[in-house]
DNA sequence: TAGATTGTTAATCGATTAACAATC
DNA sequence: TAGATTGTTAATCGATTAACAATC
């Protein structure tokens, strides 16, 4: 255990492995090597041995991983044994399947709050929640303890509604829309913005290796 | 100009690049320098101009970059200004969220064909769009000339889609499911999820820098 | 014990950044 | 011309991988 400063990539990678034991958890799988691990996943196993090292040593020597101590593990790492507490802004169709996401996960993030600006949402329910108006998110961030905000509204929005969140003292926000937002470096933000992925999904089409052209950008 | 083979890293940076021009471009400025571009995103310029010079001499010295022209090379690189035609499978919320994004933005990619399995759902319409049987989703992707397809349904069903799509000839995948993927090398997989972005966004949320603690973890 | 696999150090690889000649 | 900014080379930095002693 060694707690230096764990880079972007190795966080980025724990939810993977979260992920991967989880389903192994669910075939009742007890224990893996990170060489089996890394195989399922493409990753190097050596990779796979210094990320989780940067933690704790959760592995066993001749044996390998313990699939249910794992898990608890990196949840541990990753908050989810605690629940955090989530806020919903925007009420749309991806907000909506933001919160059936929600029903279904394993993991503790928890929305319990969901906000729009429109007028004729206010009111109405997204499951068991009511879609509140804007004014009631500093106060309902502070009297829910939340942590997250999750922005999904169209992109004009999306700074101002940031903003509000951060005035009302997020720590952490996901943004879906496609802008960049701008915050306090205190603030996390954390881009999903499925657009992009989708971007660079087009550039592979064309150019599958050895097949590309000179010529063909000019 | 070389066009060697293009980093990961250089591709997924044009989507970001062309969001903002597109800003700027609204905002009606005709020129940027990777400086500013570089103050904007919180890049290094000497990277942007790096990432764009391995497209070509995109750039004037003295002046920076002409946004529309930029613009214009990137969309031409990404693929982006021939219509690519795209199928989704899953007609859920997240589904639907899709579809709506897909009628506002003003990049190529088209969603041609929504499909489902969940009887009671088939010949419904999401937009102009009407859902269509799993078992006609070899013939449609030939019909349309489907090269992408994404993947929204359920973790479990979702290797199953994916065989389905890759038999069916799809060239690249984008997967929302919250499960790993196999597809043969020659399919791009690319994975939208989410829930990964949420669970490294906790991550953060109490380990801000020097208030790291040796013993939280143990 | 013999075989397997970890945790970790050292070597490699690749990506980012600095610096600067070229030039608009 | 003088000032600005590119494209690109060289230097730096960081992340990945190989290798292996420790040990279950």
């Amino acid at each position: 255990m060694k707690q230096a400063k764990i880079s972007d990539a190795v966080v980025k990678r724990l939810p993977i492995y979260l992920q991967v034991l989880n389903e192994l958890k669910a075939r009742e799988i007890k224990t893996i090597s990170s060489q089996e691990l890394g195989s399922r996943l493409e990753f190097n196993p050596a990779q796979i041995r210094k990320d989780l090292a940067y933690f704790g040593d959760f592995g066993r020597k001749g044996i390998g991983y313990e699939v249910d101590y794992l898990i608890d593990k990196i949840r541990h790492i990753l908050k989810i044994n605690q629940t955090i507490h989530v806020a919903l802004i925007g009420a749309g169709n991806l907000g909506h399947a933001l919160c059936n996401y929600n029903k279904y996960s394993n993991d503790n993030m928890q929305i319990v709050a969901v906000f729009d600006s429109y007028e004729p949402k206010i009111g109405t329910k997204i499951n068991t929640l009511t879609v509140q108006p804007m004014n009631e998110l500093a106060e309902t961030i502070k009297q829910h303890n939340i942590r997250i905000g999750i922005i999904t509204v169209p992109a004009q929005e999306a700074q101002n509604v940031a903003n509000q969140l951060i005035a009302g003292g997020i720590e952490g926000i996901l943004n879906f829309a496609p802008t960049i937002l701008r915050a306090p470096e205190e603030v996390r933000v954390q881009h999903a913005d499925f657009t992009k992925e989708l971007l660079s999904l087009a550039y592979y089409l064309n150019n599958k290796e050895e097949e590309q052209d000179e010529s063909s950008v000019d």
